[in-house]
DNA sequence: TTAGGGTTAG
């Protein structure tokens, strides 16, 4: 039931009430500066007025100061100071300034008070010290404020396990308003269920509640979180008919709704037609665009330099994995460079992109440099330098990191047990692999999915052990999916097992019928077999989709410059003759690592003018 | 004189 943050490991649920007592040691320390101000007797208005200036403009320290030289502090005088430490991003101090109050004999909160700290404990994930207020909220009869429950229920959304707890105040809200409406959709949404996000939009469109732009806003976001753009366009209309077209914020979730529902030409239309942008606006298409390709991404950066918008921590995370995907690395220098010219570098989800950038370009050591630097870490970083490890097939050094990882306290989920198999499975650490599977998946209490069935049967099929592999298929706890079975398709093309290869080609296609790839392996299966009759019947079904099929991309960085290309292509350019150079060193340092191609994947005998 | 929910980064 108690859930507490990273965020506040010093105030740990057996410490909590003594700071409630008013023990916080600072804060209590007598001023012994020479005090600049005069007050009247009673409470001060001018000086609580005058915390608020300080604290909208960051002086907190002059706040707190003056805050400490009030003679008689009433109840609005403190929860200035512990609204002011909340807006800043201090929530700790805002934690303790409500402990100090609540240890004061002469003051109680009020319902403002309540909804501020109630804030505080949202941003530092505190479920006990939520919980707790909600204690105080109810003691000091404060519960029946719309404000409180909003902010109780905000709370909950973000520090419960579950809905559940926000729910059950929502649904005590006898007159809900447009912010009780909203909190719950963004709950939903934020926690990845856009469905039920958009039932509980419906149900306000129901009950007639007058929407505004948080509302619009956080039912587009429901339906990108979906990918459902029938009803990212329904709401779309909606909102043009409700005159909230032009307001940014909607209009960067409309941007955003279109490229995750992979429909770039609408998003490229409206971006255009946009009257006002913000960088939101330009960080929205970059890293939307980017998921598709990282030629427009970078496009899209470029643009935006030109229009003399500054970058930010996210425009520059979408393109280091812009670089990171190109394989770009002098590119991605370029932009590391440009991180810490604007004292960036600290950021950790853009040292995560770093991380992943310079181990996608080759770079591991590069890597592990901004890994070390790093003062705060968090599970991705752990996850993008395992991975970086694991594709260069340093599978100990990746399995060191994880131990290390979990001797940090930090709790592993899926995607980092699926790096540390994959990274098992390139080094050919099949044993190894399998401990953790075996063990860390239980103790480390996370769940089984498919992909982490999928890692295990990569794991056993690229050391050889098909059988095996198949073995574990059966024993899943759930229906294979279609990346279980491609994982044993790929073990079975490379150990040459053609029956178990042909029932997963069998499978994939059961699942996924337009997979040319597949077709291909099974056509090649049917013919390493002698079955010529299958074999033609497949080339033909193959016909139909691999026309649709997209070409395979490739490209090259050289002396700066990105060269792409596909099969066939007549490439001009003036340095083309650079590109071969590169290629023939290429082909050269594959001779020397003794690298067998795999002739199977290609069609050599498809082409037959079709 | 003190309080609210939304858009971008694996």
């Amino acid at each position: 039931m108690i859930k507490t943050s990273r965020k506040l490991l010093a105030t740990s649920p057996t410490n909590i009430i003594p700071l409630i007592k008013n023990l916080s040691p600072w804060a209590q320390k007598p001023n012994t500066q020479t005090s600049l101000h005069t007050f009247p007797k009673g409470p001060s208005i001018l000086a609580t007025n005058l915390i608020v200036s300080y604290c909208t403009k960051g002086l907190l320290k002059e706040a707190h100061q003056l805050f400490d030289e009030i003679p008689e502090r009433d109840v609005v005088a403190w929860t200035a100071m512990i609204s002011g430490y909340t807006s800043s991003g201090h929530c700790s101090q805002s934690w303790d300034m409500f402990g100090m109050m609540m240890g004061s004999d002469d003051v109680s909160p009020n319902s403002f008070t309540v909804s501020s700290v109630l804030k505080a404990c949202k941003e530092m994930e505190c479920y006990y010290c939520g919980v707790m207020v909600h204690g105080l909220a109810i003691k000091y009869g404060v519960d029946g404020s719309i404000y409180v429950d909003n902010a109780l229920m905000d709370m909950y959304v973000t520090c419960g396990d579950t809905m559940d707890d926000a729910c059950v105040v929502f649904k005590g809200i006898r007159v809900k308003n447009v912010v009780s409406w909203t909190t719950m959709i963004a709950g939903y949404t934020h926690r990845g269920d856009g469905f039920r996000g958009l039932h509980v939009f419906r149900d306000m469109l129901q009950e007639e509640v007058e929407l505004n732009s948080f509302s619009w806003s956080i039912s587009i976001r429901a339906c990108a979180s979906i990918g459902s753009k029938f009803y990212g366009e329904q709401i779309h209309s909606a909102v043009v008919k409700h005159g909230f077209e032009t307001n940014v914020p909607i209009g960067n979730s409309l941007v955003d709704m279109y490229c995750r529902c992979n429909s770039l030409s609408e998003a490229f239309n409206f971006f255009c037609e946009m009257v006002e942008k913000n960088l939101i606006t330009w960080n929205t298409m970059i890293a939307g665009f980017g998921r598709s390709g990282p030629h427009s991404s970078l496009k899209f950066f470029c643009q935006m330099g030109s229009e003399n918008i500054i970058p930010n921590c996210f425009t520059f995370t979408s393109v280091a994995a812009a670089c990171a995907d190109l394989a770009a690395l002098s590119c991605g220098k370029q932009v590391h460079g440009a991180i810490v010219h604007r004292g960036l570098e600290r950021n950790v989800p853009l040292a995560n992109a770093l991380i992943d950038m310079y181990a996608k370009c080759g770079n591991i050591g590069d890597s592990r440099t901004i890994f070390n630097e790093m003062v705060v870490r968090n599970l991705i970083t752990w996850t993008s330098m395992m991975n970086g490890y694991g594709s260069h097939g340093y599978g100990r050094e990746a399995i060191g990191l994880f131990n290390e990882m979990l001797d940090s306290g930090i709790k592993p989920d899926q995607i980092v047990l699926m790096g540390l198999l994959s990274a098992c499975s390139h080094s050919g650490l099949v044993e190894e692999g399998l401990k953790y599977f075996n063990s860390l998946c239980i103790d480390t209490h996370v769940a089984l999915n498919q992909e982490i069935y999928g890692c295990v049967v990569d794991l056993l099929g690229r050391a050889g052990k098909v059988s095996e592999a198949y073995e574990l298929i059966e024993k899943m706890p759930f229906e294979p999916d279609e990346f279980v079975w491609s994982a044993l398709l790929g073990a079975c093309k490379a150990h040459k097992v053609l029956y178990l290869g042909r029932l997963a080609a069998d499978k994939i296609l059961d699942l996924k019928p337009n997979r040319a790839d597949t077709f291909l392996v099974l056509s090649n299966i049917y013919a390493a077999e002698g079955k010529w009759g299958d074999f033609a019947k497949v080339r033909k079904l193959m016909r139909g989709v691999w026309s649709k099929k997209e070409a395979g991309r490739s490209w090259i960085e050289v002396k700066n410059q990105v060269y792409s290309f596909v099969v066939g292509d007549n490439m001009y350019a003036a340095d083309m003759h650079l590109v071969y150079e590169e290629l023939e060193l290429l082909v050269l340092h594959m001779k020397d690592a003794v690298y067998v191609p795999d002739t199977d994947s290609l069609l050599h005998d498809f082409e037959d003018g079709t």
